[in-house]
DNA sequence: TTAAATTAGGATAAAATTATCCGATTTATT
DNA sequence: AATAAATCGGATAATTTTATCCTAATTTAA
């Protein structure tokens, strides 16, 4: 619900990737798969678009992997990682589907739904990689089960 | 986003034929599926399983069709079509797919979440097909485009 | 220089969702 | 009784999403 399946995977792979980097570490695919309990090759994919937004730096070889700088997951907010996977429907779509739902032309539940859409695009466009990986690191919060 | 398009449909068709129930008009898949702009074999599908799940009721034949009456439309919540339709998860899952997001094992937006999850909650267990419906009668919410 | 470990990327497969088709059944009208 | 119009329900097809496989390219280390 909400995030494709490709997208969850993203935001915790991130998110992960984020927590290594707080201690200078890289991590290469077998362990962020291990870590978010998510299928090899899939995760592999949504790495690679990650990396070509910009998101996450990667490396080839031997002692290869994937990180994210410090700096950058202070900046790099919720909605950049889900815009990267799924593109921006989070902006523009309407609970039942209607191509031009505005206050002008509403669907039935535009008016109960919109304040909840704001709260959620607020959430999703404060929240950084930096505040989730921190959470993740001191034991505050999970990446898998 | 949030809803499958099969419920997506299921509402706007409910809605629909909550408002024509209000005129006391029974309608047929046909008025259906081009006043929702949905596929009409796909929809028939959706309204068989609200049949079963007691939202709409049906009758064959000639003269046949969908109708709900004006007492149960006031009774039945948004989350009853929901339910009926995608089943339980929107009570249940968490934003990042984990199966045990909870309070002492939370993701790491659960903290973040919880709120907007809330709110999402209890617009759906408030919001009436009566309400819908009347609002889409007067003209005030429309129902495609 | 060779071997091993890694990401990149194309091709393909599997699964889930969405959509269509068709015959059976029911019911009102003629 | 025959016909037409409607839902019901099983089978199937198309599309999208999720997942896997395999080869190439890169990089480190022995």
């Amino acid at each position: 619900m909400i995030f494709s399946k490709a997208c969850e995977y993203g935001i915790k792979a991130t998110v992960f990737i984020a927590q290594k980097s707080l201690n200078n570490e890289r991590c290469n695919l077998t362990d962020i798969s291990d870590e978010i309990d998510s299928p090899k090759a899939f995760t592999a994919k949504i790495l690679q678009k990650l990396v070509k937004a910009g998101i996450v730096n990667s490396s080839k070889g031997k002692l290869g992997g994937f990180g994210i700088n410090m700096k950058d997951s202070k900046k790099i907010k919720l909605i950049d990682v889900i815009t990267a996977i799924d593109g921006n429907m989070i902006e523009k779509t309407c609970v039942l589907g209607l191509k031009k739902c505005s206050e002008d032309h509403p669907c039935p539940v535009h008016n109960q739904f919109k304040f909840i859409k704001k709260d959620l695009l607020k959430m999703v466009h404060k929240t950084t990689l930096s505040d989730m990986s921190k959470s993740v690191d001191i034991g505050l919060s999970c990446l898998k089960i």
